[in-house]
DNA sequence: TAAGAAAGTTAGACTAACCTAACAAATAAA
DNA sequence: TTTATTTGTTAGGTTAGTCTAACTTTCTTA
């Protein structure tokens, strides 16, 4: 049995290794600033989830997830998705609210929750940020890869998820008066800061780099059934 | 904030010496029992739940909760009950497993989340093991006092609750046919281990003094809207 | 009312997760 | 290729919550 804390070192660990555009691969300093904690700290855990083989690692290497530690780490994203899209469909939560809940309510221990839960929900393939809800086999249908940064000026393209799950975040995505499966027209970019002057619903806004860095979007041909040189999913 | 496990010792304490027909105080032994602890273990935390002025208690003294403890417990127990609820109606748990998967629940922090979960479940009374749900503002509408084995031979009674929430005494209850609201007739009383004898919808079982214990029932003339001698709740 | 039993307390130890401060290795830049 | 920067590790310490073993107080009962 895993403990809340190992939980969580999974999830962050198969988020920063196998979703959607990530490197295959995460650094003791990185995951600790995705877990909000000391590296030191963080390396203490590294070589317990070692000693329990969840990942394989060696002193001054790299970390990677092994296939039980992935099947952990997917469980609890899972979970995690599942229950946003419960507060969200069924108990009327808004979209930036659900996260800060659903972080506790991802540890709950009970095969048979989660199966209720999934079947209760008439098991969704996305939940409210448009990420992919792992399936009960742990498998991920589709990725993104795709960021707002990548379109050119002149094309259209269409929001699927948000990278970034922070409520400021999404307030500020909310602000720009977008949402999943919105259109986004990029009108243009200032080549000095990346800023984006971009279109939604007959409004428009201008974006910083980072806000467009977190928006995860498939391209105009994807939209229409295209092949895609972008390799949007 | 209260921790995970102050929650637990306050609701804990609440139970033991707010609910039905309990007394008004507890000991340190008898909370280590209930909560499965060492008295040692206890003693510590009573300490801290007594500088953080939640209980009353001097040394060698009995506990009682303050305000604030009760508060703090009753809420706990109310989001419990509101779980298994959900559980119960919503997912398709039996009597018997929802208690287990609502001590994980009963610790999530999101007023938003209990509020809500209340509301989805139409603000219900009751939890499935009979026992009154406290609203939102921490009041008990009803109260259990009167046992399986307060019943003289002859009568009959109605259970309302269990005292007992265990998996092995829920399943004992169904094995002899009980279920809330369910009608019991007392049969006969042996009166040197007190063994009853009792018919629940014409079928025939014996229990002993302890199962009787822990069934709550309400007696004739309560069901009837009838003056009750055995305050029954 | 005095002894034994029950209830409660204290001291000392352990584990899981965290931290800071100092150090070591690996990588990037000059 | 040497130095500076970044990344990672180690040592030592803290806190919350648990334990066992030994002790003290209070209660019960003969």
């Amino acid at each position: 049995m895993l403990s809340y804390t190992e939980e969580n070192y999974l999830k962050a660990l198969f988020q920063l290794t196998k979703e959607n555009d990530r490197k295959k691969e995460a650094g003791t300093n990185e995951l600790a600033a995705h877990l909000g904690l000391k590296p030191a700290t963080v390396n203490d855990m590294l070589k317990k989830l070692k000693e329990k083989k969840l990942i394989n690692y060696e002193k001054y290497g790299k970390i990677t997830l092994t296939k039980t530690g992935m099947k952990a780490g997917v469980e609890v994203l899972r979970k995690h998705r599942l229950w946003e899209t419960f507060l969200f469909e069924k108990l009327e939560f808004s979209w930036d609210e659900v996260h800060q809940v659903a972080e506790q309510l991802e540890h709950i221990q009970s095969q048979k929750l989660i199966d209720s839960l999934d079947k209760f929900l008439n098991y969704p393939e996305f939940d409210p940020h448009g990420d992919v809800i792992p399936n009960s086999k742990g498998e991920i249908k589709y990725s993104y890869n795709t960021t707002l940064s990548d379109i050119e000026p002149g094309n259209i393209c269409k929001m699927v998820a948000v990278k970034d799950n922070s409520a400021p975040f999404l307030q500020y995505v909310i602000e720009v008066g977008l949402g999943i499966n919105n259109e986004i027209k990029v009108v243009s970019k200032n080549p000095y800061d990346e800023m984006l002057k971009i279109e939604v619903n007959g409004k428009t806004s201008n974006v910083s780099r980072k806000f467009a860095d977190n928006i995860y979007i498939i391209c105009s041909n994807c939209m229409k059934g295209k092949s895609c040189k972008l390799n949007c999913r």
